[in-house]
DNA sequence: CCTAAAAGGATAAAAAATGTCTTGTTAGGG
DNA sequence: CCCTAACAAGACATTTTTTATCCTTTTAGG
């Protein structure tokens, strides 16, 4: 359990790609796609997603592609998984006090809200700088 | 992300249950599954897992039923959420050195080692004793 | 205006989760 | 010895999620 998804792999696999290239150089989402081994039209809305959240900077047309959205140091490996993976939530009723519904009293509750907290920690503490580093 | 799947949930639920009960009370599985509102047949096939690795006993027949296989205190919640979840795995890589084929000196590896640490150490650090109680 | 490149939406195939059903096995009681 | 209670085990069905792929649109450069 508490398994990353393909998309989650991919998505750390390509920006980690990203961080580890010379600042300002751009990057075609095909050269990308081949050199971390990831389908192209699956890493295309992979980006989509960090480009929203301005992870990743893209440029259309000719000369265009992916750059990072901040320098390395300042993005964590937390951001990228719950880019694409969504929140960080081992189990429904961490999102919010009334969705335990079952029980008022729930005893489960704050174990996960502690697995939850342990998990992001962990994942807040690593930066795309130390992981594109040789 | 790191969702805990209804199966997790429910086996939780079941096994809490059971820990409530007075020792020595043996419980239908029809009695649990209305009292914890999960499907009576899907808890059947989540109380054949614990009962195959001896989490509960199990009693066929008539005046037959479920019991907690150990004292609630020797059950911890990890135990539980592997029975049914399998191993707590954060990203395939994790599970053994060579996995990592991609790459031989994965920098995400370790990072996942450490998630994998802690949430297991916390689901260690709590007993259905404690789940049970009121 | 033609081409390069990403954005966005619709769709399809595969896998996993969720749940049901049927049959087999074990045990107790008349 | 047979009947019923109860769990065990395996096959099957349904739904949801994951994992893509394709097509059209938008943006930009030359």
């Amino acid at each position: 359990m508490m398994e990353l998804t393909r998309k989650g792999e991919y998505a750390i696999r390509g920006i980690v790609y990203l961080a580890a290239q010379p600042p300002d150089r751009v990057c075609l989402l095909s050269d990308i796609a081949a050199a971390v081994d990831v389908p192209a039209t699956f890493l295309a809305k992979i980006f989509q997603q960090f480009s929203k959240i301005g992870l990743v900077k893209s440029y259309r047309g000719t000369g265009g592609g992916f750059l990072l959205g901040r320098v390395p140091e300042k993005i964590t490996l937390l951001e990228v998984v719950e880019a694409v993976e969504g929140p960080i939530i081992p189990n429904r009723c961490v999102v919010g006090v009334g969705e335990c519904v079952r029980d008022v009293s729930c005893k489960v509750h704050p174990v996960w809200k502690r697995v939850q907290g342990q998990v992001r920690e962990v994942l807040a503490g690593v930066t795309l700088k130390e992981l594109s580093e040789v």
